[in-house]
DNA sequence: CATCAAAAACAAACATGATTGTTTCTTGAG
DNA sequence: CTCAAGAAACAATCATGTTTGTTTTTGATG
């Protein structure tokens, strides 16, 4: 699935649509079946990698033939754009959803974003990004996203740690240390580089990093 | 170059060999060929992937013709083996050659080890390497070398810090967190997830925290 | 030492299989 | 009846492995 150029991110013939709302059951179970071909596509990159994710193999996932999918999106290219921005959100979702229910102390956050990178969303994402390294069109529509997802991250991160404020240099470094630390586990738990046995004390080490570096709270206090 | 099972790692076919040392121009030649082959393989790799590195990209890279190239290596995938292990090696010698000529200091060897990980050997190791997690013909090759490299790099480590032995544990977690964060630095830096002047304030943090966590130096004390 | 045949280096052509985008066709909703 | 959803067939492209052909070493022989 090489990724060329593709006019516009929409289904090959933009369905009509009704005035405000008014989903008929086409419309609704296009919907759907555009719905079913990200995913089907995405669990595609998970298990076979982006690079032998075929159109084939992801209308056979999808449980459609290759023609319907076709319908749906013109290209090869737009389905792999609208994975892509299906990834971005369904991991921005999963940011906001973490910072809103977890409790917010370090060891809860930490232990929030390894579960994170540990999931299928992650390692499509990192797969993507690999990809994009050689491929100027990926790259392209991947840019922003991880611009922007840094910025939602970090301020995600500002908003549950007011406390770290007035010191932004230090904190973008612990933000930075965190993502660094947590993905480059995760990826090389993925490929080997690391045995499984050190993600423990790897987590730990890192909360207590993270800890020393917060300004207000003096060494060794716990919270 | 989809890697599938192949015989032997050697040419297609053995060059007859001249008893000790007893160099023929052709073997000689042979020799700098396939070297050249391999060479042009990684090189493929860095620039445009291991997913789009073809037979005849190799052979166009190389200057050589396809037939020739196949002459040499009976398999794409004999070759992409021949990649594996010399990557593999050219790992394991620079970190040797660090190891005896820079100085011994914390700095110095992450300074060392940052600068490895930035090199195409590195982005050709973790192209195959995160291919293999979809591609169990190369985990089997990578598997091997994976840990084969771990323990290289921790008995290279031993023998710079004799200071550290009576605490492994320590030193193991030390170990795998230069690691994991330069390689993770390396990885987000080359995928646009981290910002490029976040590099420096990294590098320090780790080295400070290397520092910190050696048994024999009291906090704050330098060298 | 001159010649020659075998083998290796190298090149080119061929057949196969797979993927891609396009086009044509059927069916069901509006 | 019109259009969208879905399926199937088609031509084009490309990489792979194989086969065949050409040139240069090489070591054996006369």
């Amino acid at each position: 699935m090489a990724l060329a150029a593709v006019r516009s991110g929409s289904p090959a013939r933009q369905p009509r649509e009704r005035g405000q709302g008014g989903q008929t059951q086409q419309s609704l179970k296009s919907a759907q079946t555009r719905a079913r071909l990200i995913d089907a596509t995405i669990r595609c990159i998970v298990k076979v990698g982006y690079a032998n994710t075929t159109t084939p193999q992801v209308a056979a996932e999808a449980g459609l033939s290759r023609g319907a999918m076709l319908h749906h999106f013109e290209n090869g290219s737009a389905l792999i754009k609208a994975a892509i921005v299906e990834l971005h959100e369904k991991r921005l979702r999963a940011f906001r959803r973490a910072a809103d229910t977890e409790n917010h102390d370090v060891e809860a956050l930490v232990r929030a974003y390894w579960r994170q990178v540990q999931k299928p969303a992650f390692v499509a994402f990192h797969e993507l990004a690999l990809a994009a390294r050689t491929h100027a069109d990926l790259a392209k529509i991947l840019q922003p996203l991880q611009i922007e997802y840094r910025e939602r991250f970090n301020a995600q991160a500002v908003a549950l740690f007011p406390e770290w404020q007035g010191q932004r240099e230090r904190f973008d470094l612990a933000m930075t240390l965190s993502q660094t630390m947590l993905e480059g586990m995760a990826i090389n738990v993925l490929t080997g580089a690391m045995a499984e046995a050190m993600v423990e004390p790897m987590l730990a080490l890192l909360e207590e990093q993270i800890r020393a570096m917060n300004p207000n709270v003096s060494k060794n206090q716990p919270g």
